[in-house]
DNA sequence: GATGAATGAGATTTCATTCAT
DNA sequence: AATGAATGAAATCTCATTCAT
């Protein structure tokens, strides 16, 4: 049972018995992911999709309820792949740093590998509220999000990850910036360097994510405090040279 | 003249001579930013825009030339309002910290004033490549995040900014977190305490802007400031000395 | 009182009294001229004949009742000049020959004088039997060949024209070849000489007008007699030579 | 291939596979020939077209890309059914005479077998420069055309049509009569007698084409004629004497 | 006398979806 | 299992025309 469908979305019209029955159905999945991407939801058309594996727009209507219904499978597919990806490769027994670099690295890949324009499609269909459709995603999300949230909760108990800060709020240091350099690289057209990049997201977010130095904050705070009373002693000094005059 | 009108986009096909005019032509932008931001573009009809105001749908094309010009100017006026808002309150003269802790609050507050659904239609209709729109507004984009980018790059030159991470990248780093907060009180219907957040936002940004070896030229700084408050003691014990003398 | 208001065209809505009224009659009539020539019927806008002359649709529709009263006016106009113009200068006191050069050439130098635009519009919209408009243009297209007709029927009797063929059809002969010159001419963009094509065209038709030359044909039904007497002598030869073989 | 076909228009949205398919697309396109032909081509509308045949809009839509391409096939058509005509049947054999009559002969005949309603829609809308309609049949006007231009230029070399005049020019002669008979017959709603009309037609056209001095080359044709006739009698009067000698 | 403003009535076109075969 | 064919419903956009000011 794929995570799609623990999330409760609509499949599929007819039971997909025979084997051939599959393959079709993944064919499907594979155009409409394809067609989708490229044009977004609204834009994306029954027809195109039937027309790139060359059978009739009927075929499609015979596997899927819809073109929501589609659409809905698509992007829980997508979700499933990277949720999958994640939770099999995440090294639990590492350390918090060692488990957030393997969440940011592999997403970042995963969204790239699948091509931006997916990542584009989830992005934008997925988080408009428009359509019936978010509903179901939002479980998605919460899935899609959880192994971050742990790691980040873990660290926070360790005292690696600063506690002063709301967890949901850092979730959005972590994945704002994945998407926007994403988003960035798409519509720019650029070339990015995959692992590069995350090398030095990792390295930021988590300049982010520590606790702020105590020693230097303290130091800080010291510092101030001296720059106070010199300010002080001049004060008290100029005023002192006026009253001997 | 707007930043919307400087980009050249085509604006009305009548002459918006008369005050009344004038209205007309606020009243449709408003109510196009309505529909516009709870639809998304391509939901978003023209005949619901009319209805709204209980004009024709006639009178509405009689003031823009068509949706995608009343769209594009809907999403123009609300970047220049940002753009304006932030150009005009940018303390220049502050420290880099200050101008940068400006901008962030000022885009949030900002954001969430205009209510999150408009940001929401900018986010993904303005970033979706499909549609001739977004050609007009790159221009805006550019406009959009120029201070955060020169206040960047100042600090960098500064030495306050960390300069071993492309600027492309830290502006992902303060965008990215941003947006995805307001997507996520948007989506999870979540009222947001702005000025808490910001500040939160703020702080945890600021760290992973600043340099990594912050903490050792703040050591050195310290230790400068100590004998330079050290040498003025001195002079003054000596020339106190001097006068008794 | 114009041909076109003896024809019974509707004209305008408002009684013109002043003298400025009736400069605005032609002004708006100059520029139906122009758009409708420009355009055809259907495609010419009442917005843009106002616009051309700075001033309002609503002014347009204060001075004629409807966009086709306008161009029945504007076609009126212009069958009223071409008409005025043959009547006025045709010699009357000349040969039928000379009447007849005449009226091709004034026809021809009218039409390009006032543009083949206009001519085309004429054509294609006064004789499109769609819209109510062309009932009331039958009478003109009477008035407009009359000097025609009438010098044609004045040949036949004389004997100079050809009384084996029918008016009509000899009014087509006359007519069908300018139109055509002008629609080559216009389609084509080509400048044409106007008074040397003027010239050709007279001496072509004048040809096909004039009574088939009688010593002509009785010299060719004889030729046809002598030829079929020398068949026949050749036959005979022939035969009476195999005869004897 | 059909003559639209080959000037590159663009034809259906559906591959007419199927009989029934076909089948459609022929009725779409007859109800298309007439109500374009009926009401011009800006007046006629889809809904027409498709009520006429009891189907829906959406069912025109699905078999021609648009109104202009259907229209463009209907006249594309109505082209293709004169030019082959008129190709298959020309006496490519026969006198210049004998050619030049079956072509207009043809011509008429084809036209007003048609419906004069249809030619009329060529007339004023393939000539109207207006819309991009016209691009597509410049070359079917040249085809259209080809036949007759072929004849001309081969009569003026053998001196049976005067050389006079621009080629262009008599093409004007001989297509503008013929178009304006037919304008006349239908704007009057007269019958015409077709044969009798090409008979009167050819005679008078034929007499404009002639060169103007050919009564005398058929006068010295004749002398030669009566010459060789001459000399053949006296060489079989010898031949005689000689047999008898 | 002129016009700013508004609109009713269409026209073309698109597309997801159904159903008999 | 697949599809050819058809379509209902809607969306964008145009334009002649009216009318209060």
């Amino acid at each position: 049972m794929t995570v799609a469908e623990k999330a409760g979305l609509p499949v599929s019209r007819r039971k997909p018995a025979g084997r051939k029955s599959q393959q079709r159905v993944k064919e499907i999945l594979q155009a409409g992911r394809d067609v989708f991407s490229e044009r977004g939801y609204e834009r994306a058309t029954t027809a195109e999709i039937a027309q790139r594996l060359g059978i009739s727009e009927a075929t499609v209507f015979s596997y899927f309820r819809g073109k929501r219904e589609l659409c809905a499978r698509v992007i829980g597919d997508w979700y499933d792949e990277i949720i999958d990806a994640i939770e099999a490769g995440l090294p639990r027994d590492g350390s918090v740093r060692q488990q957030f670099a393997f969440i940011v690295r592999m997403h970042l890949r995963l969204m790239l590998v699948n091509g931006t324009d997916l990542c584009a499609l989830v992005l934008s269909e997925g988080r408009a509220r428009h359509h019936e459709l978010s509903e179901a995603l939002t479980e998605l999300q919460r899935r899609y999000t959880a192994p971050l949230m742990r790691v980040l909760a873990q660290g926070q108990q360790s005292g690696e990850i600063r506690a002063d800060v709301p967890l949901r709020l850092l979730r959005s240091m972590v994945f704002g910036p994945m998407e926007h350099v994403l988003w960035d690289a798409t519509l720019t057209n650029r070339q990015i360097d995959i692992d590069a990049t995350a090398d030095q997201l990792i390295d930021v977010l988590w300049a982010a994510l520590t606790p702020p130095d105590l020693a230097l904050s303290a130091l800080q705070r010291f510092r101030m405090d001296v720059a106070e009373a010199s300010r002080r002693f001049d004060e008290a000094s100029a005023a002192r040279r006026e009253k001997n005059d």
